[in-house]
DNA sequence: AGTTCGGACCGTT
DNA sequence: AACGGTCCGAACT
């Protein structure tokens, strides 16, 4: 797998790439400035990073992101990924309850095995779990903290019910 | 209305 | 066997 650094008005983030397409998107860590770098990239794994970096600022602004790369979810389970490709379904400005998702992939009663494939969802943002609310709009949880999933969902005008 | 509590539900480690 | 990014109903303020 290659990194590559993505700058963004919200900080640094990571892509890893495998053989097959995007795998993992991790949000800025504190404090550490670096540029991005391109070289020793394949020229296929460059133009994916193309595609990510300007997708991803374009979903972090609140716009319509356009093409994502492909993606490489093969680290999940079958389970996990079927809630992932529900989650991809998703509009910007939609959201969906942690049970509504459980609905929709016919497993109702998974409800909180969708809850930990929310958590465990490689690629952030791009795989929209932060569209996930608890029961009644409000907020749920997020692993990458809530902070974050306020961010994501105001820019996308989502206001969450304060409980 | 709001709050707390308890149990049921299901995939992962 | 234990833990979640849950949910719902009951029983209280």
């Amino acid at each position: 797998m290659t990194t590559a650094l993505i700058q963004t008005a919200d900080g640094t983030f990571t892509a890893y790439f495998s053989g097959t397409g995007l795998a993992r998107l991790d949000f800025p860590i504190g404090g550490r400035v670096s540029r991005s770098n391109r070289t020793g990239l394949s020229a296929q794994a460059g133009a994916w990073l193309s595609l990510t970096e300007r997708a991803l600022k374009q979903a972090l602004s609140g716009k319509s992101p356009g093409k994502w790369p492909p993606l490489d979810l093969s680290a999940g389970t079958e389970f996990q990924r079927c809630v992932w490709n529900a989650l991809r379904e998703i509009r910007s400005g939609q959201t969906k309850s942690y049970a509504q998702v459980a609905q929709a992939i016919d497993r109702p009663g998974a409800v909180r095995a969708v809850g930990q494939a929310c958590g465990a969802n490689p690629i952030p943002v791009v795989i929209p779990c932060h569209r996930v609310l608890a029961a009644g709009g409000k907020l749920g949880g997020f692993s990458a903290g809530l902070d974050w999933k306020l961010k994501l969902l105001r820019r996308e005008g989502v206001v969450p019910e304060s409980d």
